[in-house]
DNA sequence: CCATGCTTGACACTCAGTGACACAAGCGGC
DNA sequence: GCCGCTTGTGTCACTGAGTGTCAAGCATGG
């Protein structure tokens, strides 16, 4: 692969279904053409990651992947655009989000509180299926090709937050630090979160993420509201 | 390529140079070898830097970069682990002592200090080097598979600085969050100063780095310095 | 002069990712 | 019923990144 300007696989290109979600059952799609679509999808992510969760991620290849998955090779990169997509996209939709979270809190909602809750979304739910979600996390925070791609979500996030940021305390994000930092800010408690969860207690993940990134916003709050008295 | 386990190329592997510096003559290596390898080394670098900029990520193969520096493709690899570290080495070498630098700050200081210290090493070069480093940076920043390989790195720094941190502040790094989410925190600062200077006066770069980094630290001090008053 | 070690180029190979084409459903109109 | 149309898929061929191997080339030290 390399930058895909603006690329991506043709997922469901009509009423995009969103980011392929996983297990959960959640709002079924409707069309039968949708349900295939979505079939073979969680057929790929599960052969995926189980594949890589045994092997790791350099002994196994896409075409083993698809084979598992009942697919051709060529069929997986209609789903996803890279090898570590796969992985990736079970974490990144998660935070898609984020945005629309962020925008829909009340306007004069101090910074610290908007963030958190934006923040929040992604890691209760990593919380409420820790036993999917815990071994993927790990994969990825200990395989630095996939931490790579994850940081790259990572960092269209950061730019949604900052955009969203900008426009809610009408600053300007290009000339106004802040809104970039107050974003970072938020991102790297999600992360502090997110590492300490998946190494606290290597048997099982320890402390609820719900709670841990609470406790991180408690040290940022200050920082983040410093410029909205 | 792909994880690279602990791989990396075979870059001077008796007295390592450390990371191949560009163009400034510095402290210049003594053996007859390794100013060979310095040279080419270097040739690798400028060839790279040129056509990428010139035509973009995608459209230079590694191919050509090496035949224009005079070398094999073959060779190239066993300067750069791969195609984006010609570019994103140039950015990542300057912030490989902030480690060092942390470590060095005197044990009292409070950790604001101190990481306003460690993060200002690497922006006040680039701004020294703005004409260098400026097209540099803008790469990096627009060409995601270059974005993602330079936030592989920027995660071993925060690897790093937690680490530091930790032993500084007398601290678990795995237990307490605090460690990795200052390190968080203070590279957040550093990647607004960042994007703020490559995108301000889309001409010749704005504010000078070094202060913007003071600007962005006075924001965050209250947080970094809560929890050691 | 010869042995040793380091660097390089040439070659072959694996694997990620893409483009093109042909083929098989599912579906609406007539 | 048949005819198009769209959509998803497999096959094939191809580019390009990255690696292993081997056989030179060329410095050094004895």
């Amino acid at each position: 692969m390399s930058t895909r300007p603006e690329a991506g696989p043709d997922l469901g290109q009509a009423p995009d279904p969103g980011p392929v979600r996983t297990p959960g059952p959640g709002p079924a799609p409707v069309s039968l053409a949708q349900r295939k679509r979505q079939l073979v999808a969680t057929e790929l992510t599960e052969a995926a990651l189980q594949l890589l969760a045994l092997r790791g991620f350099d002994a196994v290849t896409v075409d083993e992947i698809a084979t598992t998955a009942g697919v051709s090779k060529r069929t997986f990169f209609r789903y996803f655009a890279s090898k570590e997509d796969v992985v990736v996209q079970f974490l990144a939709g998660m935070g898609a989000d984020m945005r629309t979270d962020l925008a829909a809190r009340p306007a004069g909602e101090r910074p610290s509180e908007a963030l958190l809750h934006a923040v929040s979304v992604p890691l209760t739910i990593c919380g409420d299926h820790a036993d999917r979600a815990l071994p993927v996390v790990r994969l990825i925070l200990r395989t630095p090709a996939l931490l790579a791609r994850f940081l790259e979500h990572q960092a269209r996030w950061r730019e949604d937050l900052t955009q969203e940021l900008a426009a809610r305390l009408g600053r300007d994000a290009r000339a106004d630090l802040y809104p970039r930092l107050a974003a970072g800010m938020a991102l790297a408690a999600f992360d502090a979160v997110l590492h300490r969860w998946s190494e606290g207690e290597e048997a099982g993940g320890s402390a609820d993420p719900g709670a841990l990134i609470g406790e991180a916003f408690a040290v940022l709050a200050p920082a983040l509201d410093s410029v909205t008295p």
